[in-house]
DNA sequence: CCCGCTATTGGTCACCTGGCCAATTGCTGA
DNA sequence: TCAGCAATTGGCCAGGTGACCAATAGCGGG
């Protein structure tokens, strides 16, 4: 409900209250986008004046850059964790299978919209566009890192890991790029298409992917 | 220049009046982006007042709506014409070989903004949706005719010419999705990808629909 | 313990948006 | 020709935005 707390006025460590605004900020732009990231809905949603948010952010574009950073970088960690380190053994297959199940599920909805709403936004705000082109190529680089882990363990065959990435990513925001305007007469086609191109470029028997 | 003429009040026939408001605006649309289009933009444009935009179309998000199907429309009849009915003589083949040119140009750039920019913004605009939904499914239509086309001339072959044409859009979306945001290290890669998932999709050798 | 630094408040400002409307003026059909 | 209708004007409004700033109040260091 994020209580007004009228009058009450809580004095925090600036790093802590800069990553509360942040995080908040990631919120509202994965739930209702970028451009919904204003001084005042960001300050609402802490309960907090709109002046202290421009006091961190003296720029509105700051925020919002910071705030699509936030929000990708952790659904990145989510999606291919830097360090395998679990626990159980995990391979670069299933991890790549994991990584298709998530993105196939309805709570990635949000992040290709997400994308869609950034790489737009892109166009106007050079701020943003710079975070972009970072998580872009982060997120094209952790696919990079797995596929070589995975052709160095033998368990596919691919000539230049950094351009399957690169191809498997198209057809990723390919295919999420009618995420706000889906017409049942593509979906079909469209449901598997980037495992598809994984198998193919990895060398993979079809469906070796899919999910068991 | 778009010359003030202070003063002069041309009156116009109605049909063309309107006509002439959504050219103008699908030329800011195209070069500036949707989200520009506004009463007072496209009336500055035309030289005329700001109601009277306003009296055509009461809704501004018809009126952007409409600029993207009119921007849409005639870019899609300049990439693959209804109908051949060309002079010369022209094959589904040579068509398509033309098509992979000018999406490949500088002067498409424009297009994959608009096309960004339209999916983006229809997640808020419900009117600006269907109309997305639909030049999307025109788009693939039209595709999908071609495919059929030369599949019955034995030019090449196809399973489910609607399926392959589906990839080949994803192909050419997932490409532009970086027009605004794009890295060196990721723009060879993609280049030619989409030219090549359609030899892949008709069954063709490599570089057959390379510019001759 | 209390003083000073600064996080935070609460308001103002100019700007731009879409929607609205009465008045005016140009065209057209009778 | 001329009356009437509709196209067009030119202004208004409320609401939202980012940026800015003086005053206040909480907290940590002396």
């Amino acid at each position: 409900m994020t209580s007004r707390d009228s009058g009450t006025r809580t004095r925090k460590a600036p790093t802590e209250r800069r990553q509360e605004i942040v995080r908040a900020a990631a919120l509202v732009g994965l739930a209702e986008g970028l451009e919904c990231i204003t001084l005042r809905r960001v300050a609402d949603e802490l309960g907090v004046q709109p002046g202290l948010v421009s006091h961190y952010f003296p720029a509105a574009d700051a925020l919002v850059a910071e705030a699509f950073t936030s929000a990708t970088g952790a659904e990145l960690d989510g999606l291919l964790p830097e360090e395998p380190a679990g626990p159980g053994h995990e391979t670069p297959l299933s991890t790549l299978r994991r990584f298709f199940v998530l993105i196939a599920s309805t709570e990635f909805d949000n992040v290709s919209k997400l994308w869609l709403n950034a790489r737009h936004l892109s166009r106007y705000r050079p701020v943003l566009r710079d975070h972009v082109v970072e998580q872009e190529l982060l997120w094209c680089r952790r696919v990079e890192t797995l596929i070589a882990a995975g052709t160095g363990a033998r368990l596919f065959h691919c000539e230049n890991p950094w351009e399957a990435a690169v191809h498997i990513l198209v057809a990723i925001d390919g295919s999420s790029a009618y995420i706000n305007t889906s017409a049942d007469a593509r979906t079909a086609p469209i449901a598997d298409l980037a495992r598809t191109v994984a198998e193919r470029e990895l060398g993979l028997p079809p469906d070796t992917l899919a999910t068991p």
